[in-house]
DNA sequence: TAGATTCCTTGATTTTAATCAATGCCTTAG
DNA sequence: CTAAGGCATTGATTAAAATCAAGGAATCTA
Protein backbone atom coordinates (compact mmCIF):
# COMPACT_ATOMS: atom_id res chain seq x y z
CA UNK A 1 0.00 0.00 0.00
CA UNK A 2 3.12 2.31 0.72
CA UNK A 3 5.37 1.51 -1.84
CA UNK A 4 5.14 3.99 -4.29
CA UNK A 5 5.20 6.52 -1.88
CA UNK A 6 8.31 5.78 -0.46
CA UNK A 7 9.64 4.57 -3.47
CA UNK A 8 8.98 8.06 -4.69
CA UNK A 9 10.27 9.05 -1.24
CA UNK A 10 13.25 7.43 -1.50
CA UNK A 11 14.20 8.48 -4.48
CA UNK A 12 14.51 12.15 -3.60
CA UNK A 13 15.87 11.62 0.00
CA UNK A 14 17.03 8.30 0.76
CA UNK A 15 15.11 6.93 3.97
CA UNK A 16 16.67 4.28 7.01
CA UNK A 17 14.43 1.69 7.32
CA UNK A 18 13.70 3.57 11.05
CA UNK A 19 13.13 6.71 9.69
CA UNK A 20 10.34 5.02 7.51
CA UNK A 21 8.43 3.18 9.96
CA UNK A 22 8.80 6.52 12.19
CA UNK A 23 7.07 8.25 8.98
CA UNK A 24 4.84 5.52 8.48
CA UNK A 25 2.69 6.43 11.33
CA UNK A 26 1.61 9.63 10.37
CA UNK A 27 0.36 8.57 6.88
CA UNK A 28 -3.26 7.15 6.52
CA UNK A 29 -4.20 5.31 3.41
CA UNK A 30 -7.90 5.51 1.75
CA UNK A 31 -9.90 4.17 -0.94
CA UNK A 32 -11.76 6.55 -3.11
CA UNK A 33 -14.31 5.10 -5.84
CA UNK A 34 -14.27 5.98 -8.85
CA UNK A 35 -16.50 9.88 -8.91
CA UNK A 36 -16.15 10.33 -5.24
CA UNK A 37 -14.86 13.48 -3.70
CA UNK A 38 -11.69 13.51 -1.90
CA UNK A 39 -12.35 17.44 -1.27
CA UNK A 40 -15.37 20.15 -2.26
CA UNK A 41 -15.31 23.62 -2.54
CA UNK A 42 -16.03 25.44 0.53
CA UNK A 43 -14.50 22.70 2.37
CA UNK A 44 -11.47 22.51 4.42
CA UNK A 45 -8.79 21.06 2.93
CA UNK A 46 -7.48 18.85 5.61
CA UNK A 47 -4.97 16.52 3.43
CA UNK A 48 -2.28 16.17 1.61
CA UNK A 49 -3.17 13.07 -0.85
CA UNK A 50 -0.12 11.01 -2.69
CA UNK A 51 -1.60 8.66 -5.44
CA UNK A 52 -0.42 5.19 -5.24
CA UNK A 53 -3.06 3.83 -7.56
CA UNK A 54 -5.71 5.54 -9.76
CA UNK A 55 -6.10 9.09 -11.22
CA UNK A 56 -8.31 12.32 -9.69
CA UNK A 57 -8.57 15.64 -10.72
CA UNK A 58 -9.17 18.81 -9.51
CA UNK A 59 -11.07 21.42 -10.94
CA UNK A 60 -13.24 24.69 -10.45
CA UNK A 61 -16.77 25.52 -11.71
CA UNK A 62 -16.69 28.64 -14.32
CA UNK A 63 -20.02 31.10 -13.86
CA UNK A 64 -20.94 28.87 -17.05
CA UNK A 65 -21.36 25.83 -15.14
CA UNK A 66 -18.27 24.36 -16.74
CA UNK A 67 -16.01 22.33 -14.65
CA UNK A 68 -12.41 23.82 -15.22
CA UNK A 69 -9.71 21.35 -14.20
CA UNK A 70 -6.44 22.60 -12.84
CA UNK A 71 -4.60 19.20 -12.23
CA UNK A 72 -4.50 15.80 -12.65
CA UNK A 73 -3.01 13.37 -10.75
CA UNK A 74 -1.97 9.96 -11.83
CA UNK A 75 0.21 7.46 -9.74
CA UNK A 76 3.13 8.80 -7.99
CA UNK A 77 1.53 12.75 -8.26
CA UNK A 78 0.74 14.16 -5.27
CA UNK A 79 -2.55 16.51 -5.26
CA UNK A 80 -4.27 18.68 -2.73
CA UNK A 81 -5.44 22.49 -2.12
CA UNK A 82 -2.38 23.33 -0.62
CA UNK A 83 -3.60 26.96 -0.32
CA UNK A 84 -6.53 26.16 1.91
CA UNK A 85 -4.20 23.24 3.53
CA UNK A 86 -1.93 25.39 4.66
CA UNK A 87 -4.08 28.57 5.89
CA UNK A 88 -6.91 26.45 6.77
CA UNK A 89 -9.07 28.63 4.13
CA UNK A 90 -12.19 27.15 2.91
CA UNK A 91 -11.54 25.40 -0.57
CA UNK A 92 -11.28 27.14 -3.97
CA UNK A 93 -10.76 23.43 -5.83
CA UNK A 94 -12.97 20.52 -5.71
CA UNK A 95 -10.93 17.35 -6.06
CA UNK A 96 -12.40 13.98 -7.32
CA UNK A 97 -11.83 10.51 -8.35
CA UNK A 98 -11.95 9.97 -12.52
CA UNK A 99 -11.00 6.29 -11.72
CA UNK A 100 -10.87 3.80 -8.63
CA UNK A 101 -7.69 5.09 -6.76
CA UNK A 102 -6.28 4.60 -3.68
CA UNK A 103 -4.37 6.95 -1.82
CA UNK A 104 -1.99 8.06 1.09
CA UNK A 105 -3.31 10.99 3.08
CA UNK A 106 -1.14 13.25 5.19
CA UNK A 107 -2.91 15.50 8.04
CA UNK A 108 -2.36 18.70 8.87
CA UNK A 109 -1.40 17.49 12.01
CA UNK A 110 0.51 14.97 10.74
CA UNK A 111 2.38 17.38 8.02
CA UNK A 112 3.76 19.57 10.89
CA UNK A 113 5.20 16.79 13.20
CA UNK A 114 6.95 15.73 10.56
CA UNK A 115 8.13 18.95 9.34
CA UNK A 116 9.35 19.66 13.29
CA UNK A 117 11.06 16.16 13.95
CA UNK A 118 11.90 14.81 10.36
CA UNK A 119 14.62 16.91 8.96
CA UNK A 120 14.31 14.64 5.59
CA UNK A 121 10.37 15.43 5.41
CA UNK A 122 11.37 18.84 4.78
CA UNK A 123 13.79 18.07 2.15
CA UNK A 124 11.33 15.91 0.56
CA UNK A 125 8.52 18.22 0.72
CA UNK A 126 10.67 21.46 -0.72
CA UNK A 127 11.90 18.85 -3.96
CA UNK A 128 8.28 17.75 -4.03
CA UNK A 129 7.16 21.37 -4.42
CA UNK A 130 9.69 22.61 -6.39
CA UNK A 131 8.99 20.25 -9.23
CA UNK A 132 5.42 21.13 -8.86
CA UNK A 133 6.41 24.92 -9.86
CA UNK A 134 8.54 24.06 -12.63
CA UNK A 135 5.64 21.95 -13.87
CA UNK A 136 3.44 24.68 -13.23
CA UNK A 137 5.19 27.27 -14.31
CA UNK A 138 5.96 25.37 -17.86
CA UNK A 139 2.64 24.86 -18.67
CA UNK A 140 1.76 28.28 -18.26
CA UNK A 141 4.81 29.49 -20.33
CA UNK A 142 3.28 27.02 -22.75
CA UNK A 143 -0.35 28.83 -22.41
CA UNK A 144 0.84 32.18 -23.11
CA UNK A 145 3.53 31.35 -25.73
CA UNK A 146 2.51 28.42 -28.35
CA UNK A 147 0.13 28.22 -30.44
CA UNK A 148 -2.49 25.56 -29.20
CA UNK A 149 -1.58 22.77 -31.27
CA UNK A 150 1.95 23.24 -30.04
CA UNK A 151 0.54 23.19 -26.20
CA UNK A 152 -1.52 19.58 -27.63
CA UNK A 153 1.94 18.13 -28.79
CA UNK A 154 3.62 19.36 -25.87
CA UNK A 155 1.36 17.34 -23.86
CA UNK A 156 1.31 14.18 -25.54
CA UNK A 157 5.31 14.60 -25.13
CA UNK A 158 5.16 15.52 -21.44
CA UNK A 159 2.37 13.49 -20.02
CA UNK A 160 1.11 10.44 -22.56
CA UNK A 161 -0.44 8.54 -19.72
CA UNK A 162 -2.33 10.91 -19.28
CA UNK A 163 -3.90 11.98 -22.81
CA UNK A 164 -3.82 8.09 -23.00
CA UNK A 165 -6.13 7.39 -20.13
CA UNK A 166 -8.61 10.52 -19.42
CA UNK A 167 -11.52 11.02 -21.55
CA UNK A 168 -10.75 14.02 -24.34
CA UNK A 169 -13.26 16.40 -22.93
CA UNK A 170 -11.61 16.48 -19.40
CA UNK A 171 -8.03 17.16 -21.78
CA UNK A 172 -9.83 20.04 -23.52
CA UNK A 173 -11.52 21.29 -19.94
CA UNK A 174 -7.19 21.55 -18.84
CA UNK A 175 -6.59 23.57 -21.94
CA UNK A 176 -9.18 25.75 -21.25
CA UNK A 177 -10.70 24.46 -24.68
CA UNK A 178 -14.33 23.11 -25.83
CA UNK A 179 -14.06 19.40 -26.52
CA UNK A 180 -14.94 20.29 -30.40
CA UNK A 181 -11.86 22.77 -30.95
CA UNK A 182 -9.65 19.84 -29.26
CA UNK A 183 -11.34 17.20 -31.49
CA UNK A 184 -10.43 19.63 -34.24
CA UNK A 185 -6.84 20.30 -33.25
CA UNK A 186 -6.23 16.54 -32.55
CA UNK A 187 -7.68 15.95 -36.13
CA UNK A 188 -4.89 18.74 -37.35
CA UNK A 189 -1.97 16.84 -35.09
CA UNK A 190 -2.92 13.27 -34.99
CA UNK A 191 -2.44 12.40 -38.69
CA UNK A 192 -5.57 14.07 -40.62
CA UNK A 193 -7.58 11.91 -41.45
CA UNK B 1 21.42 46.82 1.02
CA UNK B 2 20.41 43.83 2.34
CA UNK B 3 16.89 45.10 4.53
CA UNK B 4 14.22 44.09 3.17
CA UNK B 5 15.75 40.35 2.16
CA UNK B 6 16.44 40.58 5.58
CA UNK B 7 13.01 41.51 6.75
CA UNK B 8 11.47 39.71 4.16
CA UNK B 9 13.90 36.01 5.47
CA UNK B 10 13.08 36.94 9.30
CA UNK B 11 8.93 37.36 8.50
CA UNK B 12 9.30 33.65 7.08
CA UNK B 13 11.59 32.20 9.29
CA UNK B 14 12.80 33.70 12.45
CA UNK B 15 17.01 34.72 12.79
CA UNK B 16 19.49 35.19 15.33
CA UNK B 17 22.05 37.78 14.60
CA UNK B 18 24.50 35.56 13.94
CA UNK B 19 22.37 33.45 11.86
CA UNK B 20 21.91 36.45 9.87
CA UNK B 21 25.94 37.61 9.73
CA UNK B 22 26.53 34.10 8.11
CA UNK B 23 23.83 33.79 5.65
CA UNK B 24 25.18 37.16 4.73
CA UNK B 25 28.70 35.82 3.47
CA UNK B 26 26.90 33.62 1.07
CA UNK B 27 25.04 37.22 -0.68
CA UNK B 28 26.17 38.85 -3.66
CA UNK B 29 24.39 42.97 -4.40
CA UNK B 30 24.32 43.17 -7.58
CA UNK B 31 22.78 46.34 -9.52
CA UNK B 32 21.31 46.22 -12.68
CA UNK B 33 20.62 49.35 -15.27
CA UNK B 34 17.25 49.59 -17.30
CA UNK B 35 16.78 47.28 -20.26
CA UNK B 36 20.24 45.30 -18.97
CA UNK B 37 20.26 41.36 -18.76
CA UNK B 38 20.19 38.98 -15.92
CA UNK B 39 19.60 36.30 -17.32
CA UNK B 40 19.35 35.40 -21.26
CA UNK B 41 17.59 32.31 -22.65
CA UNK B 42 19.80 29.56 -23.73
CA UNK B 43 22.73 30.42 -20.91
CA UNK B 44 22.94 28.78 -17.91
CA UNK B 45 21.02 30.53 -14.75
CA UNK B 46 23.85 30.98 -12.00
CA UNK B 47 21.38 32.54 -9.59
CA UNK B 48 18.20 33.35 -7.35
CA UNK B 49 17.89 36.89 -7.53
CA UNK B 50 15.80 38.84 -4.85
CA UNK B 51 15.16 42.25 -5.97
CA UNK B 52 15.64 44.53 -3.24
CA UNK B 53 14.59 47.62 -5.60
CA UNK B 54 13.18 48.08 -9.03
CA UNK B 55 11.48 45.86 -11.26
CA UNK B 56 12.79 42.77 -14.11
CA UNK B 57 10.55 40.63 -16.00
CA UNK B 58 10.89 36.76 -17.46
CA UNK B 59 10.32 36.05 -20.83
CA UNK B 60 10.29 33.93 -23.57
CA UNK B 61 10.04 34.80 -27.42
CA UNK B 62 7.23 33.00 -28.95
CA UNK B 63 7.47 31.99 -32.78
CA UNK B 64 6.41 35.47 -33.95
CA UNK B 65 8.97 36.88 -32.13
CA UNK B 66 6.64 38.61 -29.60
CA UNK B 67 7.76 38.67 -26.05
CA UNK B 68 5.80 36.54 -24.13
CA UNK B 69 5.97 37.79 -20.01
CA UNK B 70 6.06 34.62 -17.44
CA UNK B 71 6.85 36.75 -14.68
CA UNK B 72 7.58 39.86 -13.08
CA UNK B 73 9.60 40.76 -9.95
CA UNK B 74 9.34 44.19 -7.99
CA UNK B 75 10.62 44.59 -4.45
CA UNK B 76 10.46 41.82 -1.94
CA UNK B 77 9.78 39.18 -5.18
CA UNK B 78 12.57 36.65 -5.66
CA UNK B 79 13.27 35.60 -9.76
CA UNK B 80 15.44 32.81 -11.61
CA UNK B 81 14.69 30.32 -14.58
CA UNK B 82 14.86 27.88 -11.28
CA UNK B 83 14.56 24.83 -13.84
CA UNK B 84 17.97 25.56 -15.11
CA UNK B 85 19.39 26.80 -12.17
CA UNK B 86 18.59 23.25 -10.03
CA UNK B 87 19.86 21.52 -13.16
CA UNK B 88 22.06 23.17 -15.05
CA UNK B 89 20.73 22.64 -17.92
CA UNK B 90 20.55 26.03 -20.56
CA UNK B 91 17.83 28.33 -19.48
CA UNK B 92 14.76 28.59 -21.05
CA UNK B 93 13.83 32.32 -20.01
CA UNK B 94 15.48 35.16 -20.26
CA UNK B 95 15.17 37.83 -17.39
CA UNK B 96 16.10 41.15 -17.84
CA UNK B 97 14.93 44.65 -15.81
CA UNK B 98 12.09 46.73 -16.31
CA UNK B 99 13.49 49.75 -14.50
CA UNK B 100 16.88 50.00 -12.55
CA UNK B 101 17.19 47.69 -9.66
CA UNK B 102 19.24 46.57 -6.64
CA UNK B 103 19.27 42.55 -6.55
CA UNK B 104 20.66 40.38 -3.90
CA UNK B 105 22.27 36.89 -5.67
CA UNK B 106 22.61 33.64 -4.20
CA UNK B 107 24.92 32.02 -6.22
CA UNK B 108 24.06 27.68 -6.61
CA UNK B 109 27.57 27.20 -4.61
CA UNK B 110 25.86 29.11 -2.10
CA UNK B 111 22.60 27.98 -2.52
CA UNK B 112 23.57 24.58 -2.05
CA UNK B 113 26.10 25.01 1.20
CA UNK B 114 23.05 27.14 2.71
CA UNK B 115 20.90 24.23 2.71
CA UNK B 116 23.40 21.96 3.91
CA UNK B 117 24.26 23.73 7.01
CA UNK B 118 21.94 26.41 8.03
CA UNK B 119 18.40 24.62 8.34
CA UNK B 120 16.51 27.64 8.57
CA UNK B 121 17.39 28.33 5.10
CA UNK B 122 15.99 25.53 3.81
CA UNK B 123 13.05 26.19 5.66
CA UNK B 124 12.84 29.70 4.16
CA UNK B 125 13.56 28.40 0.23
CA UNK B 126 10.69 25.70 1.32
CA UNK B 127 8.23 28.87 2.49
CA UNK B 128 9.34 30.80 -0.48
CA UNK B 129 8.36 28.47 -3.10
CA UNK B 130 5.16 27.24 -1.88
CA UNK B 131 4.26 30.73 -2.19
CA UNK B 132 5.69 31.22 -5.52
CA UNK B 133 3.38 27.97 -6.27
CA UNK B 134 0.02 28.88 -4.77
CA UNK B 135 0.70 32.48 -6.81
CA UNK B 136 1.05 30.35 -10.07
CA UNK B 137 -1.72 28.07 -9.32
CA UNK B 138 -4.07 30.81 -8.74
CA UNK B 139 -2.98 32.75 -12.24
CA UNK B 140 -3.18 29.33 -14.18
CA UNK B 141 -6.83 28.86 -12.60
CA UNK B 142 -8.05 32.45 -13.53
CA UNK B 143 -6.50 31.88 -17.05
CA UNK B 144 -8.68 28.81 -17.60
CA UNK B 145 -11.62 29.76 -15.73
CA UNK B 146 -12.49 33.57 -16.09
CA UNK B 147 -13.30 35.73 -19.00
CA UNK B 148 -10.38 38.36 -19.56
CA UNK B 149 -12.11 41.46 -17.82
CA UNK B 150 -12.21 39.24 -14.70
CA UNK B 151 -8.54 37.86 -15.04
CA UNK B 152 -8.10 41.65 -15.20
CA UNK B 153 -9.70 42.99 -12.47
CA UNK B 154 -8.26 40.47 -10.42
CA UNK B 155 -4.60 41.21 -11.78
CA UNK B 156 -5.74 44.92 -10.26
CA UNK B 157 -6.78 43.34 -7.28
CA UNK B 158 -4.18 41.10 -6.54
CA UNK B 159 -0.96 43.39 -7.89
CA UNK B 160 -2.10 47.08 -7.96
CA UNK B 161 1.63 48.11 -8.04
CA UNK B 162 2.33 45.93 -11.15
CA UNK B 163 -0.11 47.58 -13.21
CA UNK B 164 0.82 50.77 -12.16
CA UNK B 165 4.61 50.57 -12.52
CA UNK B 166 4.53 48.59 -15.44
CA UNK B 167 3.83 49.79 -19.34
CA UNK B 168 0.77 48.04 -20.55
CA UNK B 169 1.78 46.29 -23.45
CA UNK B 170 3.95 43.97 -21.00
CA UNK B 171 0.76 43.55 -18.52
CA UNK B 172 -0.68 42.51 -22.26
CA UNK B 173 2.19 40.27 -22.71
CA UNK B 174 1.80 38.72 -19.33
CA UNK B 175 -1.95 38.02 -19.54
CA UNK B 176 -1.26 36.48 -23.45
CA UNK B 177 -3.06 39.16 -25.14
CA UNK B 178 -2.22 41.55 -27.49
CA UNK B 179 -2.17 45.55 -26.26
CA UNK B 180 -4.78 46.64 -28.64
CA UNK B 181 -7.26 43.72 -26.74
CA UNK B 182 -6.08 44.84 -23.17
CA UNK B 183 -6.78 48.23 -24.40
CA UNK B 184 -10.34 47.43 -25.16
CA UNK B 185 -10.81 45.08 -22.36
CA UNK B 186 -9.53 48.28 -20.17
CA UNK B 187 -11.73 50.58 -21.65
CA UNK B 188 -14.45 48.10 -20.32
CA UNK B 189 -13.45 47.57 -16.76
CA UNK B 190 -11.83 50.85 -16.08
CA UNK B 191 -15.13 53.09 -16.13
CA UNK B 192 -16.04 53.22 -20.04
CA UNK B 193 -15.20 56.43 -21.20
C1' DT C 1 14.12 72.47 -28.53
C1' DA C 2 13.53 69.38 -32.29
C1' DG C 3 13.39 64.77 -33.48
C1' DA C 4 12.83 60.21 -32.34
C1' DT C 5 10.93 56.67 -29.84
C1' DT C 6 7.78 54.45 -26.94
C1' DC C 7 3.29 53.78 -25.64
C1' DC C 8 -1.66 53.68 -25.75
C1' DT C 9 -5.79 54.01 -28.21
C1' DT C 10 -9.26 53.50 -31.93
C1' DG C 11 -11.15 51.67 -36.25
C1' DA C 12 -11.69 48.10 -39.97
C1' DT C 13 -10.89 43.45 -41.24
C1' DT C 14 -9.54 38.75 -40.76
C1' DT C 15 -8.79 34.74 -38.19
C1' DT C 16 -9.79 31.69 -34.52
C1' DA C 17 -12.36 29.47 -31.19
C1' DA C 18 -17.03 29.11 -29.04
C1' DT C 19 -21.54 27.91 -29.57
C1' DC C 20 -25.38 25.46 -31.40
C1' DA C 21 -26.93 21.31 -33.40
C1' DA C 22 -26.87 16.65 -34.88
C1' DT C 23 -24.99 11.94 -35.52
C1' DG C 24 -22.90 7.58 -34.39
C1' DC C 25 -20.43 4.72 -31.35
C1' DC C 26 -19.49 2.59 -27.12
C1' DT C 27 -20.30 1.30 -22.55
C1' DT C 28 -23.23 0.24 -18.98
C1' DA C 29 -27.30 -0.41 -16.10
C1' DG C 30 -31.60 -2.36 -15.75
C1' DC D 1 -30.77 -7.72 -24.75
C1' DT D 2 -32.21 -3.18 -24.96
C1' DA D 3 -32.45 1.48 -23.62
C1' DA D 4 -29.85 5.32 -21.85
C1' DG D 5 -26.09 8.05 -21.13
C1' DG D 6 -21.56 9.40 -22.00
C1' DC D 7 -18.27 10.50 -25.43
C1' DA D 8 -16.07 12.05 -29.73
C1' DT D 9 -16.74 13.94 -34.10
C1' DT D 10 -18.42 17.01 -37.83
C1' DG D 11 -20.90 20.97 -39.81
C1' DA D 12 -22.92 25.69 -39.73
C1' DT D 13 -23.10 29.95 -37.40
C1' DT D 14 -21.81 33.38 -34.06
C1' DA D 15 -18.71 35.70 -31.08
C1' DA D 16 -14.25 37.11 -29.65
C1' DA D 17 -9.58 38.26 -30.18
C1' DA D 18 -5.74 38.97 -33.50
C1' DT D 19 -4.07 41.52 -37.03
C1' DC D 20 -3.41 45.48 -39.82
C1' DA D 21 -3.26 50.33 -39.94
C1' DA D 22 -3.04 54.86 -38.30
C1' DG D 23 -2.91 58.70 -35.07
C1' DG D 24 -1.86 61.20 -31.01
C1' DA D 25 0.20 61.88 -26.55
C1' DA D 26 4.21 61.71 -23.57
C1' DT D 27 9.01 60.93 -22.72
C1' DC D 28 13.61 60.71 -23.71
C1' DT D 29 17.71 62.44 -25.90
C1' DA D 30 20.94 64.55 -28.76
Amino acid sequence: MYELFFQSFNEKVPLSPEEQEKIKTYLTPKKLRKKQYLLQEGDLCKYIAFVEKGALKSYVIDEAGTERITQFALEGWTISDLYSFLTGEPATYTIDAIEDAELILISKAAHEELLQTVPKYETYIRLQITGAYIALQRRLTSIISLPIEERYKNLIATYPTIVQRVPQHMIASYMGLTPETLSRVRGRVTGRK
